[in-house]
RNA sequence: GCUCGAAUGGUGGAAUCGGUAGACACGAGGGACUUAAAAUCCCUUGGCUAUUGCAGCUGUGCGGGUUCAAGUCCCGCUUCGAGUACCA
């Protein structure tokens, strides 16, 4: 029988669909592994040869660990709400859910073609009513809850009202947006909008006045890790700073925890570092400076509170609330024409343009220590959303402040020993501190740090603002709170409706609010997002439910929450859904959860380092703090696969003419490159009549060759359409079928790393498929297994290969294990090892890698049921056992030749043979050795 | 600017705790089989010198160091990649 790829494959897809051999069930009696791809966004290129990279790495662990007896949970599912179906909906008007429903539909033949072990019964799309009814459901448990700081978690907002009607805020803890302070007396007397605003102010979900990123061409606002470089991640358009009421998420009441977290979970040290520098921590102090002439008090967050006696002036984020306050009359107009200029600015212009700006209030600041009076000023250089938005300016110790210094010729004040702050600042965390403070500013009793190191001044003003009342001990996160309202119609809807202006949760039991139709995707003429064309959705849908449930008065029409959630919100607790992907009761079953836990493998980009890792780690951490998740983190061990990038290919044409010039004769003509579909060449040989039929222009081209074969140059570019790089992942199977693609992917290179596709080379791993198939049916194509008794050699090559490929999937080195496998088909190829007793152990190795080929071959070798359900065997140490062990002699570090010697040789033993060995004379030279050493069973190194 | 990572043949990449480089594969060259091609199989393949002889020298981005022994550890550079960026 002939290796016929496409039959086999076919067959073997049908078999796992019909037995549903990929079925899991929870099993006590079983231990559990989860293994978690990040789910695609179906998009309407399809899948491209990167996408499946991922795939197959944790399929393979998938596969391993099953053999190993687990009872794996590895399930796949699209993350079906986002943009581009969106604005395609508003390009064509085709509804997203329909080009959605198509995407996946393209998705999931790429996917099945390739031989997955997913469990597809479970199935989850973000835009299913089913699915999204959970993600609405923990946006209401966030919205109903607060941030306990003392206890650090969440607790329910009843708890934090009942702490007010008895003690109002007095003795509560709790992460907010703005401190607030009110007796239990005052809070009684509240109407209830002043209390709901009031709470708004604690709820985890919350609806605030934010600075947010907006995107005037797409309408919508977006998060921090949806801006790059100032533009929309998607689609490039430009971004301006705006204020606007939006639901947020009080992530940053997490930020600790999520800092924490990551000292308990398995991801790679990199990865890790990029969180901490996002979460940002930063321990420092606050203070308190008064305001000459006025009541107003000016906070602000420093890291360096040992400079405080080199504070010359005081800046303000132009947005701070202090700045109408602390302009006085005579600087009014400035201040305001350098307010309206930095309104205007865009992100991207803020990036551009770093030169110095700003504007001097009129107002002037009392240094606490010294009551020397610092002029305040204006800039955009301090962000309003960090610290308190206003800073204490130290020129000679902060490279900012002294540009700014220097630009307007302010006072630098150097105050440690011997730097020099004539040219630049002296920013570093050393030296010894001097002038601080100033001979006329010392007074009795007054904090003095003349001589210290700056570590020990800083600790010690910590302590001394502390004792005095000047200021507290802080620590600051970068890390925001989320914003988690989007303008955009293919979202999650919120589950809220409003009354006096003040938003309430549609009751939990009305759950899902289904996504009404619109005529049109774009916003209404009055400016409101898409779902404002849906007046029907107000009426019909919702505030039917609303009354049913009859907890509100029957003859009010309220407005509904016009807003859809952003793309993280369907993404950020998936990995719960799949554990019980059918329970309209819960998220997860308590016995489900309690039996996967969480992800034991997850595996995806490292692009999603500061968005969905972020959220959806809050989100499960919100999740456990409810009991929703018996996990605190989400995902214990992460691989970030590497991105695959195109390998694209050129040809030269001549200057004006149709002619084509091969790239080692290209420099002596005057040539355009230009690129050429890379499915076309092979090897980056041109396949000339296939590219005379690419494009009608080529039709009669002409072409110069070398050695009678055009040549193709070629680039590392990014895989694209544009650049005629994309390279399918079914063209390949078509070509070498699945087994090979999935070998070929692996054996490219670490997993980790990225790098470019390069079909070179994958005939190599086609042909080790097609030797492992002669190996059973031999050159003739007969079935030619045997019964007989493995001899010493072939169980060796067995074993080496158990143990070799069990260490490198554990390590997640598949590229090596391929070479493995090749290796140990080659020995057993070269001694014609025909025998059961080890192509049957051989072949369940692979089937992890090469599932398909391998099934076809347990089955004609008459094994009972599916490879997938075998036994992952155990490398027997004895069989690796080497009766003589081969030493490298060398003299001085320099091997020169070897010895045999039996395994068991003692050391005494060795070095009497090596130094009488006739060899070892000729470099020894009657000389006495200094010293031999023996490393065991590989060295014997004599130092001369 | 800051943080992290990387650098090994013509190419992709191996090399566990420091143990005496280049596994495996591609490509290239040579040979066998074949009327021929494809397919398959065998040999050579880091560089230099020698190949009538065993062999010798050199070699992991650059410069130092530690060690009996360094691709691997330490110090100082160079280049490339990724992330982040007025975060006080």
């Amino acid at each position: 029988m002939e290796y016929n790829f496409r039959e086999i494959e076919k067959k073997w897809h049908q078999k796992w669909t019909d037995e549903k051999i990929y079925q899991v069930k929870e099993d006590p009696s079983k231990r559990k592994y989860y293994v978690l791809n990040m789910f695609p966004y179906p998009s309407g290129a399809g899948l491209h040869v990167g996408h499946p990279l991922g795939y197959i790495a944790s399929d393979i662990y998938a596969r391993y660990k099953r053999l190993q007896g687990f009872n794996v949970l590895n399930p796949m599912g699209y993350d079906a709400y986002g943009l581009p179906a969106e604005q395609y909906a508003i390009q064509t008007g085709q509804h997203p859910a329909i080009t959605t429903q198509n995407n996946i539909q393209r998705y999931r033949e790429q996917l099945d073609k390739i031989g997955f072990s997913f469990d597809w019964s479970r199935e989850i799309r973000t835009c299913d009513p089913h699915y999204y009814k959970w993600t609405q459901w923990a946006f209401q448990k966030m919205f109903n809850s607060y941030y306990d700081n003392a206890l650090q978690k969440a607790r329910p907002i009843e708890e934090l009202i009942n702490a007010f009607r008895q003690n109002g805020t007095k003795g509560v803890n709790a992460a907010c947006s703005e401190e607030m302070d009110f007796t239990a007396e005052e809070w009684n007397r509240m109407t209830e909008t002043e209390q709901q605003k009031a709470l708004m102010n604690y709820r985890i979900a919350y609806l605030g006045n934010t600075m947010v990123n907006w995107c005037p061409q797409l309408g919508t606002v977006l998060a921090n890790d949806e801006v790059v470089d100032g533009v929309s991640e998607r689609g490039g358009y430009p971004v301006v700073q705006k204020m606007m009421r939006q639901w947020c998420l009080r992530v940053s009441a997490y930020a600790q925890r999520l800092l924490d977290g990551l000292d308990t979970i398995d991801w790679t040290e990199s990865l890790k570092e990029t969180q901490r520098n996002w979460i940002g921590r930063s321990e420092g102090a606050e203070m308190q400076f008064k305001v000459k002439g006025s009541d107003a008090i000016f906070t602000i967050f420093t890291t360096r509170a040992d400079t405080i006696f080199g504070v010359t002036f005081m800046v303000l984020a132009p947005e701070s609330e202090l700045v109408p306050q602390l302009t006085t009359p005579q600087q009014k107009e400035e201040v305001e024409a350098y307010l309206e200029r930095t309104k205007k600015r865009t992100e991207r212009e803020r990036i551009a343009d770093r030169s110095v700006s700003g504007v001097f209030s009129g107002s002037y600041a009392i240094n606490p220590l010294t009551n020397e009076e610092i002029p305040v000023w204006i800039s955009d250089y301090v962000l309003a959303g960090y610290g308190t938005g206003a800073i204490m300016a130290v020129p000679a110790h902060d490279s900012r402040d002294y540009a700014f210094a220097k630009h307007f010729g302010l006072e630098i004040r150097p105050l440690i020993e011997g730097c020099d702050v004539s040219q630049e600042s002296f920013d570093a965390k050393e030296g010894i501190m001097v002038n601080s403070p100033k001979k006329e500013f010392e007074t009795e009793g007054g904090l003095n740090l003349n001589g210290l190191t700056v570590k020990e001044a800083i600790a010690k003003t910590k302590q001394y603002i502390q004792e005095k009342g000047l200021g507290k001990v802080k620590v600051n996160f970068r890390l925001r709170d989320a914003i988690f309202s989007r303008q955009r119609y293919w979202g999650e809807p919120f589950p809220v409706y409003y009354k006096d202006g003040m938003p309430y949760m549609i009751d939990e039991e009305c759950l899902p609010i289904e996504l009404p139709e619109v005529d049109k995707f774009l916003p209404t003429e009055t400016g409101e997002p898409p779902l404002g064309n849906a007046t029907k959705w107000a009426w019909d849908t919702v505030d039917k439910k609303i009354v049913e449930n009859s907890r509100i008065d029957h003859q009010t029409v309220f407005p509904i929450e016009l807003n859809t959630m952003p793309g993280f919100a369907g993404s950020s607790a998936y990995y719960l859904r799949y554990m019980d992907p059918h329970n309209d009761h819960a998220l997860v079953s308590k016995e489900a959860d309690h039996y996967w836990q969480n992800v034991d493998l997850y595996v995806g980009g490292t692009e999603h380092a500061t968005g969905h890792l972020i959220y959806s780690r809050f989100w499960n951490k919100f999740l456990f703090d409810i009991g929703a998740s018996v996990k605190e983190e989400p995902f214990q061990k992460l691989i970030n696969q590497g991105m695959i990038q195109g390998r694209s290919n050129f040809v030269y044409r001549i200057k004006d003419t149709n002619t084509f010039v091969s790239l080692g004769l290209k420099d002596q003509y005057d040539v355009t490159p230009i690129h050429v579909d890379v499915n076309i060449v092979s090897n980056d040989q041109l396949d000339i009549e296939a590219f005379k039929n690419w494009r009608p222009e080529y039709n009669h081209a002409e072409f110069i060759l070398e050695d009678g074969k055009y040549v193709c140059g070629w680039a590392v570019e990014k895989m694209s359409k544009s650049m005629y790089n994309v390279v399918n992942p079914d063209m390949i199977v078509e070509k070498y079928g699945a087994d090979t693609l999935r070998m070929y992917e692996m054996f490219l290179g670490p997993i980790e790393q990225s790098k470019p596709w390069d079909t070179n080379g994958i005939d190599g791993v086609h042909r080790f498929i097609k030797k492992l198939w002669t190996l059973f049916y031999g050159r003739n194509g007969q079935f030619n297994v045997t019964d007989e008794a493995a001899n010493k050699e072939e169980l060796k090559s067995l074993h080496k290969l158990i143990k070799k490929v069990t260490a490198d999937i554990e390590a997640f080195s598949y590229n090596t294990s391929v070479s493995a496998f090749m290796i140990c088909v080659n020995e057993l190829s070269a001694m014609k090892c025909h025998k059961k007793e080890i192509l049957e152990k051989l072949i369940i190795v692979l089937a992890p890698f090469a599932p398909h080929i391998c099934e076809e071959l347990w089955e004609a070798m008459g094994c009972k049921g599916s490879i997938c359900n075998a036994q992952w065997p155990a490398c027997n140490e004895e069989y690796l056992k080497e009766d003589v062990v081969k030493y490298t002699v060398s003299f001085n570090g320099k091997a020169r030749f070897t010895l045999d010697f039996p395994a068991d040789a003692d050391n005494a033993t060795i070095e009497q043979t090596v130094m009488s060995h006739e060899d070892s004379q000729k470099y020894i030279e009657g000389r006495t050795p200094k010293k031999v050493i023996i490393v065991p069973k590989k060295i014997v190194n004599i130092v001369l």
